[in-house]
DNA sequence: AGAATAGTGTCTATGAGACATTATTAT
DNA sequence: ATAATAATGTCTCATAGACACTATTCT
């Protein structure tokens, strides 16, 4: 069953049951929090918003944007969305014109394993958003800091042989805007593994939905499109196969009918617009350059985020 | 940040906030649950394991196994893994020879809505469970019942157009076993929506994972497996192509080289035998066969499971 | 002018699916 | 004997990817 604190369990099987049972505030609290992958693009690679901890524990590392659950009034969407416009100084999805409102939201899993967090047991609901290009985040409430971080300098934990980001990539080490201090710094808590497995996820989430547009302006060119794949999957792709690629799959991309003002900024013609189409798959998918490692020992989009 | 019970947060943004900072037990009480969506084959059929609440809210419909989050204690895998091994009499999947032990356990999505539980704000992290054919379950501890139901006869909210289970399928209303009553009966809670999550996600599952094997015995045959996938697909599967399809994905299955003692029951050859392959994920896929609707209006396995 | 890029055409290898065929087994 | 089924073979069509090519625009 779902729950059990009122009634009177015919059968308790354990003390700490039945006092559960009888007044939830009787026995040992579970804190639930909601955190935020927030990634977006800036200067062409994949960037995440992080807080720097302004309070032990982990004070002055980095961590996911997130916090409480406000009980009794608000769903997991909404913390996670409020959590999110609160941190970033920006205004919700819900606003009409707000930067916020092309953003896109989705659970990615949750995590609770029981020492996560020194000071008691909490259990956190992870989300996923993408957004076009933001502005620079102010610091929120209680963080000391906030700024877009590129996911490349992070210390991040391999996934049991997915497809993994090669070494040799070329790395974006310019720093423009507030991109926070370079190195791989560590991040609090569990936020790392979060953090990688929310990688995992936009990384496949791309081969079969036309999600990648959400990081992008409402109108946008196939080759926009194309760096996007390419900063995600951290790739090389064929310009001339993804465009017709791209064009061929029914819904996923709209023309305007318009081209952009200027070429490319070293040559070029001036590229055809388009806007995201009504798809919410990909038919056929966009499958990813198959990266060839050991046959038969091939790892997979599997295995939830779990207690870890 | 992923928690704040404790410290002194630099600017509260609310009362409830603050008083969350100093003491957690203080303020509104969330609940954490474990629920399992449990999924068997019996008779050709998909099954879910139910179990009747015995006390209210929803007193005698039949919801989903799950239970209390052991606060402190266990992580959220752990809880899973419990719950099911409680409700369902069978030892737990760390036992070497339990019934159990080839379960397969995955995070589903946690849902959260404020007012899923007329009680408190109850979050419950779901998840999904396949096993090979297991016996039936005894009444859990505080369960009235608990029995496995064919799924095909739940009332289940669609998807908003994904692959919808078509009308004219074969519908399989032996009721061999102890597979509780006939007729739609309504789960309790949001549990319907968690079920027809979960039957998104097998299906979705299924076509570029090996999992399908998790609902077989370690050994089985190639017909076996197709029996697995068209009736979690519901569809019928030309069994050539399948053959010859399965054989050619590397690491799906290997030989046993052995077959079956017998044929099938209405004649026909002796099977070959064979068991999971290392694979953990198939390459190339095994598509379902494109159910065609209106182009441009295609869905996908996409938003989680959200707040509501 | 020279270089870079948008967009299209062409060819080939591969896989999916329709269909046919052979061999084996139950009734 | 008859029917059902396992397993393999063959053919066709669609798609992915390599490569080539033209046209357009920036420096």
């Amino acid at each position: 069953m779902t729950s059990e604190p009122s009634g009177t369990p015919r059968f308790p099987e354990s003390e700490e049951q039945w006092l559960a049972a009888y007044d939830p505030r009787a026995y040992t609290p579970v804190a639930v929090t909601v955190d935020v992958v927030a990634l977006t693009l800036r200067h062409g690679s994949l960037h995440v918003l992080l807080v720097e901890r302004g309070a032990p524990p982990h004070q002055g590392r980095w961590a996911l944007p997130g916090g409480f659950l406000r009980a009794g009034q608000e769903g997991l969407d909404e913390a996670a969305a409020r959590e999110l416009s609160e941190e970033t100084g920006l205004q919700g999805a819900s606003g009409a014109e707000s930067a916020l409102h092309r953003l896109h939201l989705e659970q990615l899993g949750t995590y609770g394993a029981p020492d996560r967090d020194p000071r008691m047991h909490v259990v956190s609901v992870a989300y996923l958003a993408f957004a076009p290009d933001l502005p620079d985040p102010r610091a929120g409430t209680d963080a000391a800091a906030a700024a877009w971080h590129p996911v490349h300098a992070l210390d991040l934990p391999a996934r049991p042989h997915s497809h993994s980001t090669p070494a040799g990539a070329p790395v974006d080490t310019h720093g423009g805007g507030v991109d926070g201090p370079t190195g791989p710094l560590p991040l609090a808590f569990d936020h790392a593994r979060i953090l990688a497995d929310g990688l995992d996820r936009v990384r496949a989430k791309f081969e079969y939905s036309p999600l990648a547009t959400a990081f992008l302006p409402y109108d946008f060119t196939i080759p926009d499109l194309r760096a996007v794949y390419e900063a995600v999957w951290d790739e090389k792709l064929h310009p001339g196969n993804f465009h017709r690629k791209v064009l061929s799959v029914p819904g996923f991309v709209e023309s305007t009918g318009t081209t952009t003002p200027r070429g490319g900024t070293r040559g070029g013609p001036r590229a055809r617009t388009y806007h995201a189409g009504h798809a919410r798959q990909l038919h056929p998918a966009l499958l990813r350059p198959a990266r060839e490692s050991e046959p038969g020992a091939d790892d997979g989009p599997d295995s939830g985020p779990d207690s870890r």
